[in-house]
Formats: C-alpha cells, structure tokens, sequence
DNA sequence: AATACGGGGTT
DNA sequence: AACCCAGTATT
C-alpha cells in the first residue's frame, strides 16, 4: 500500500543524510540544549511557524520561563503577553495547560512513552515523535510538513499537501529508517525535516546539493516540484468591521476589551467594534443612544487584515466624548479585567453578536486603560494598528 | 474527513 | 495573489 524503502536504499539514504545533516544543519537556539523541556517548547512555537519568526520567541519564552514548573506557576496572561504576535494563540493555553498537566501528574518531569505524551494538551503525534527522539533519541518517527515532502519525492508518490493517510504512509517509511538505524533517530529525524527546509523546499528544491539525489525517484521522473499536490483551497470569506478607539474627554482613557477566550484571537485584547461598515454620523448617533456626547469624530485609515481562513476589512474612528461616567475607580490603570467566563458570569452574552457590540455601561464589558497602558497592553495585533493613528489623532 | 486557528515569507 | 510553513483540537 505505502512506498517502503528497500534494505540497500536505506544504506544508500542514511548515511548521506547524516552525513549532510552534520555538515550543514543550522546552528538554532533549540538545538542547543536538547532536553525535554526545551524541544517541547520550540516545537510547539514552530507549528505551522517559520524558523525566524520563532526564533526571538523562544529565546524572551525560555528565559521568562526555564523549566515547566515555571510556565505552570505562571498567569496565562503573562503566557500570552510573550505569545503576542506568534499567532494560533490556543497553542499558549495548551502550553500551559500541558505543563500544569506534567506538574500534577508526572511530577514535574516530561514523560518519556508516546502513550503518556500523547495524552499533554497540544501534543500531537508530531510534537510526541519530535519529542521522543530529539529529546530520549528514541526511535519514533517526526513526520511534519518538511518530511512529508521529501519523502513523497523520495518515492514519487503523489501525495497530497495536508493529506492523512499520505502522512501515515511517510511516517511508516520513516520509521523503517528508524529501525535500521534506531541509535541514530535523533540525527534521521532532524536531518529529514532539516533537508525539506534547506534544499527540499516546497518551490524550487535545489535537486542539485541534495545529497540524496541520486536515490530521489521524482527527481528521475521530473515530477519533483509537483509534489507533494496541492489540494483544493478554499476562498476566504471577508468580514466588514467598524472600529471604534473612543477617548474619553475626562479621564484621557480609552476602553478596550477582552476576547473571548477560546476561538480567533481567544483571550486578546482589542478595540471594541461594530459589524459591519458604519458612518461617523451612524457611530455618533450609537454613542449619543449611550449618553455619550461627541466631541470630535475623524475616520481613521481603513485596513485589510489576512488571516488563514478569513479577511477583515476594517474601517475606523477615533471618537473623543466628553464624559463615560464610568464608576471604575480612575486611578487603576485597568478596572476591571473581565474575560469571557466572567461575562458569562454576570448573564452577559459574548455571542458574535452581542459580543462585538458596544453595549450598556452597566454591563462592564468595557475595560479601562489609560493611553500609556494602551499603547503597551496586548491586543489583537491587527487592530493594533489602529492604536497609534487614533491617539496621535485626539 | 473537513474545518478553525495567525502571521509572515516566498514565488 | 497563491501557496505554505517543525500541527493540533474539534466537529
């Protein structure tokens, strides 16, 4: 059913592999110190993430936090704080679910079976793999992206990007490697997803420097930049917004919110919003509806945010009222700090609809901050960009 | 098996 | 603009 390598290919693949991997790997912060705590981290920062951008990540992350009984001692806010701008936030929360979950049940140290990893929040079968051998050099596949990639040209198999049982068949041709070689299943892994980076890349694979080449059946066959297959993608759905970044005349504060905390953007901050475009004079006439007299009301630059699966299209207004009459005490930089369960708590709705609504005062769903707070605090990175315009604006 | 979930780099 | 990245959780 799946392509499997032959005893004489194997020879043929793992010592030139290795060989290469010695002698053009990158030098990257992770693999400086192999132990449990420290490839746990960076593979789940590197999911669906690139090298670089991880990089300074993971250098302020294992500094802040050196050990798991840091990061389950820590305030998921802090957590995301340092997460802010990484993206997939849900991987934070899971982080730290998982080290709380190893703290509790393995007493603070990583597991070292598949069975028991497989069981920490946010840990996948590839994070397991990665883990088991980079870590314990245990032979256990790490079969991500780059992997099955090369393997798919590898064995000219026309595999498709994303696909499951694709992936299964490369992780079983992985771990045959593994099992002729299983004292090196640190060095195979690592030097199979390090080729699909550095020279078996998704366009223009440089065939040339592989040190694989001359056992590569796509390479033969030409079909090597055509795999693995696209698949079917999707149009991304767009989504009106109308952003609102209100000053309030009295206090100089503005009120931002807490989103929701799972879901997009789960547990950010943000500007609140209105679906939808709206016109200054449609926000002013809302704001009026509130017992918010306007001051001054100016559009701010309307912007396009591309997330993976939808689009913002938002446009804005930086508003200035005379007066919120809060009753929050206005000597606290934030007051209070309400996120979604709280609402909940109080018999609020933070439904799509209701939740993206600037509603009733007295419901407290509008936190205060003051502009210096603001410009400091974590927010949805793409309404951040609202922040600077609208305060040097008002 | 399909979809939600970010942000940035490459082509 | 399209593609894709050191994937996982949920449905």
């Amino acid at each position: 059913m799946c392509v499997q390598p032959q005893p004489i290919l194997q020879r043929e693949i793992l010592t030139p592999l290795t060989d290469w991997f010695h002698a053009a790997s990158r030098d990257l912060p992770w693999r400086r110190d192999r132990s449990p705590w420290h490839v746990w981290v960076s593979e789940i920062m590197l999911q669906q993430t690139q090298v670089n951008t991880v990089i300074p990540y993971y250098e302020t992350f294992m500094a802040r936090f050196p050990s798991c009984q840091d990061l389950a001692a820590a305030h998921l806010d802090d957590i995301l704080k340092l997460w802010e701008g990484l993206g997939y936030y849900s991987r934070a929360k899971n982080l730290w679910r998982g080290a709380n979950y190893v703290v509790n049940h393995h007493d603070g140290t990583v597991p070292d079976t598949y069975e028991e990893l497989i069981k920490i929040p946010g840990i996948g079968d590839y994070t397991a793999g990665a883990i088991l051998s980079f870590a314990f050099d245990a032979p256990f596949p790490a079969v991500d992206g780059n992997v099955v990639r090369v393997i798919a040209r590898l064995t000219n198999s026309p595999w498709t990007q994303g696909n499951a049982k694709d992936k299964q068949c490369a992780r079983s041709y992985v771990q045959n490697l593994l099992d002729h070689c299983p004292d090196q299943a640190s060095l195979i892994n690592e030097g199979l997803i390090e080729l699909g980076a550095l020279i078996c890349r998704p366009k223009v694979p440089e065939c040339g420097r592989c040190p694989l080449h001359q056992n590569c059946s796509a390479l033969i066959e030409g079909t090597a930049e055509e795999l693995p297959l696209p698949k079917k993608s999707k149009k991304r759905p767009v989504e009106d917004l109308t952003i609102l970044v209100v000053r309030d005349n009295l206090s100089g504060r503005y009120p931002v919110r807490r989103r929701a905390p799972d879901g997009l953007l789960g547990g950010l901050w943000e500007f609140p919003y209105l679906d939808g475009h709206r016109s200054g004079e449609e926000v002013a006439v809302l704001l009026e509806d509130y017992g918010y007299e306007t001051l001054d009301l100016r559009p701010l630059q309307p912007r396009r945010h591309i997330f993976s699966h939808l689009e913002w299209n938002m446009v804005g207004w930086a508003v200035s009222v005379k007066s919120m009459s809060l009753t929050d005490d206005p000597s606290s930089l934030i007051a209070p700090i309400i996120d979604g369960q709280e609402l909940a708590d109080h018999g609020i709705q933070y439904d799509d609809a209701d939740y993206s609504f600037l509603t009733d005062p007295k419901d407290m769903d509008l936190i205060w901050v003051d502009a210096k707070e603001l410009y400091e605090k974590a927010m949805a990175t793409a309404i951040a960009h609202f922040r600077d315009e609208a305060i040097g604006n008002i």
